[in-house]
DNA sequence: CTGAAAGCGCTAACAC
DNA sequence: GTGTTAGCGCTTTCAG
């Protein structure tokens, strides 16, 4: 930084008000100061520059499953609004599934990020208390208390997919539970409340978020006197595979049974698929989460919960049941479309 | 630091020394110390310890796509190893489809990363030479010269494909191009020489790596008079919408069309598709950019390319050509099984 | 093992 | 606008 200060023939502190953008820096000075460091090729210190001031613009993310493209897009919401609001991102994959969760998010602690955000944590709860005391952090898709959470309405979407099936006309509809899966418990809740609503027949089949589950799930139903007309899975893989499996058993989707997805996830849009499912509004969820961080960065002290609300994509795997349906109901089918 | 140490009863030195695991101190102080950190609560300042020592230890990795599961899985493998070699690894995507990787390099660079790996990277190749210049720098995947290189022989991959078709019986093949996509020279090359040592029919229909490519590229072939019994595409996502599309058409595959795909991503294992596909030894090629990055950082000079063999995962895409063989191929066929 | 001292490269006050 | 002076929190060196 000297030299570059020698070079331009001015003072270091004139360099570094350059270097971060001062706006009280004479255009001439300022030229012949980024004219100096691209000569001399100076890269301002970024570990120099966060122990000299106290915060360090950045924001750590950990991201639980890099495998999972949903995550791809929240991080994009989350680095154009990040950068919107002069931070920078950092990323960190909690490898191996979780197990270096706490890993990644200690590294973080030490390179002193002014927030963390969790894309999708599994951290023990106490565990995530802990490092909340030393920093602020933003839990995405999360469900923890004490400290900021974003997530989709669960229990909404659950309930957008019933409706969903009941315009349609079924009457019978199974749900492919999601297990421990994050929010897979507010879906099913979101499912069960609706068909009572709605006075339809329900069955639930436990499960996890995996292929194998929504395979199993159709051996499972195929076993029974009765089918189901539709099937709503805890996410995209597993109506995916559930679907594979009720076609290897004959059966068309969605003229014998619909199925709907959660997640509208990469895997959901290909045409191959084109699953009808239910939306989780990445963009939003990414920039309530960097306007979140940004808030408790400037001070906000308590945790809040943001809820976004769920939207339904109808594309080709959902449809009205086969059986033949009374004169009434008939009717409102063609009123639907 | 100097808290831990008064509360520890030793010198501020002595703390350092067990803060970054010294095996020369007595083990009755250093749990003095780690007790003392813990009750403090005490966490080292990564900025300044890497501004004292000379190296960071850390990894930057920019990641062009984060939407690709293909790098998810050469990231495990890079930090597996990087964690073995005592580094640690920095993510970085290159939002926006490359507009900001140059961006994403240059934080790295103000970070005094040890070295940078580049898991796609479109960067220009002027620009490249000028990072590499500061920084060591591995890419993978890519083609560059003037910096370390770690990639597939994409070349044999499209000849593996051709040769696993070809011992099928097939006799007419076509190839759906990648365009300007990492690789998809190579592989076109790898097809068209294996093609032409065999004997066999070959057409190349342009295209680059997306799923539209692949329903055009069909429909382009559906127009001639005799349609091709395999088709090897440039990835996996362009089989999946070309065997959407030929299924669309009426055609089964593999039973009227055989279609091999290349990456083996996670799309080509779900068993949905069952894609018969070349597969990148990822964590080969993730093990061996980590050591790369490693033996530059201890002080070779020269950058070197590393290719690594692909080979070929065989799953239901893939048969015998519908056309009645003469008995001589049948006698082949029945070899193969 | 300790204690002292110097310095990593930069920012931040403060006077000029 | 500019130059000066302190540190930021850690490692390192070296004598004890």
């Amino acid at each position: 930084m000297d030299d570059v200060a020698a070079e331009a023939g001015v003072s270091r502190a004139l360099v570094s008000l350059v270097m971060r953008g001062s706006p009280k820096v004479s255009d001439q000075r300022r030229e012949a100061v980024v004219a100096a460091a691209a000569r001399l090729g100076y890269r301002p210190n970024a570990a120099a520059r966060r122990l000299a001031e106290r915060r360090s613009n950045t924001l750590g993310v950990v991201i639980d499953d890099l495998h999972n493209t949903y995550h791809a897009d929240v991080l994009d919401a989350l680095h154009v609004e990040a950068e919107a609001n002069g931070f920078r991102l950092l990323l960190n994959a909690a490898w191996l599934r979780g197990r270096n969760e706490s890993q990644a998010v200690e590294m973080f602690l030490e390179y002193r990020v002014d927030a963390l955000i969790l894309l999708g944590s599994r951290l023990e709860p106490d565990a995530l208390a802990a490092f909340a005391a030393e920093c602020p952090i933003v839990v995405i898709g999360g469900e923890v208390s004490g400290v900021d959470v974003v997530r989709n309405d669960d229990k909404r979407g659950g309930e957008l997919a019933v409706e969903h099936l009941v315009e349609l006309g079924h009457t019978y509809i199974a749900h492919i539970d999601g297990g421990e899966g994050a929010g897979a418990d507010r879906r099913r809740r979101g499912f069960l409340d609706a068909c009572a609503a709605h006075g339809v027949r329900s069955v639930v089949i436990p499960g996890d978020f995996s292929e194998e589950t929504g395979a199993e799930a159709i051996e499972h139903l195929l076993r029974d006197d009765e089918l189901p007309t539709a099937i709503f899975a805890a996410n995209d893989l597993v109506a995916v595979a559930a679907i594979d499996r009720l076609e290897a058993a004959g059966l068309k989707v969605p003229d014998d049974v619909s199925v709907v997805g959660y997640d509208n996830t990469w895997l959901a849009a290909l045409r191959t698929v084109d699953l009808t499912t239910v939306n989780q509004p990445r963009r939003e969820i990414g920039r309530v989460a960097a306007r979140c961080a940004q808030q408790r960065v400037d001070g906000r002290s308590s945790p809040v919960t943001h809820v976004v609300t769920p939207d339904l994509v109808v594309r080709s795997t959902s449809g009205p049941p086969s059986v033949p349906l009374p004169e009434v109901s008939r009717r409102v089918r063609g009123g639907q479309r």
